[in-house]
DNA sequence: GTAACGATCCTC
DNA sequence: AGGATCGTTACA
């Protein structure tokens, strides 16, 4: 029960997006009640030269938190519908993601932000220091197995085939 | 100004 | 297998 620190989210992406595994998303809802969440799949996207990621076309209004440091919230709307939770990673001015894909008990990434009400309002929230969300340490390290993510078909060959996707292996 | 495009999910 | 649905981006 003891909220992970700045100091691990600063590290690459491909570093803290398995390490996320076994960890546990904490929202205080309005009432002031929290709940705590298994952390059971992610996926990395790392750097403007990483087709697969928001940050390939550079620093724009919608990506310039993906350029903070790590620790911060990226919230962005998919297909007019869905928001996606990410954490920003790494030093500033790297823009990495580690995208929350599914959490114990939900389904995917879509449906699990709905399930903790969280939207654009969190974007740029900060995870070392916010009151409503942070992470807490669970069981790590723990089994995982990589695979290639979802949904990027238009990256390319080199970055749609990186299995930069990450998914526990018991639960 | 206008048009095209999704890091998805649900219903045929 | 395909449609929903709208903010962001690119281009004129």
């Amino acid at each position: 029960m003891k909220r992970v620190g700045r100091e691990f989210f600063i590290r690459d992406v491909l570093e803290v997006a398995p390490g996320l595994l076994g960890k546990y998303l904490v929202r205080v809802g309005d009432d002031g009640n929290a709940d705590r969440y298994l952390i059971t799949e992610t996926e990395a996207y790392r750097g403007e030269e990483d087709l697969a990621c928001h940050a390939r076309k550079g620093k724009t209004p919608r990506t310039k938190v993906m350029y903070e440091k790590g620790g911060v919230l990226y919230v962005y709307l998919v297909y007019g519908i869905h928001w996606m939770l990410n954490i920003v990673t790494g030093p500033e001015e790297q823009p990495q993601a580690a995208l929350i894909r599914c959490l114990k008990n939900a389904e995917g990434p879509g449906i699990l932000t709905k399930m903790l009400e969280i939207g654009k309002d969190f974007n740029g929230e900060d995870l070392a220091v916010s009151r409503r969300m942070w992470i807490e340490n669970g069981v790590n390290p723990v089994p995982y197995r990589a695979a290639t993510r979802v949904g990027i078909d238009y990256a390319g060959e080199t970055w749609k085939n990186k299995p930069w996707r990450y998914i526990m292996t018991d639960h």
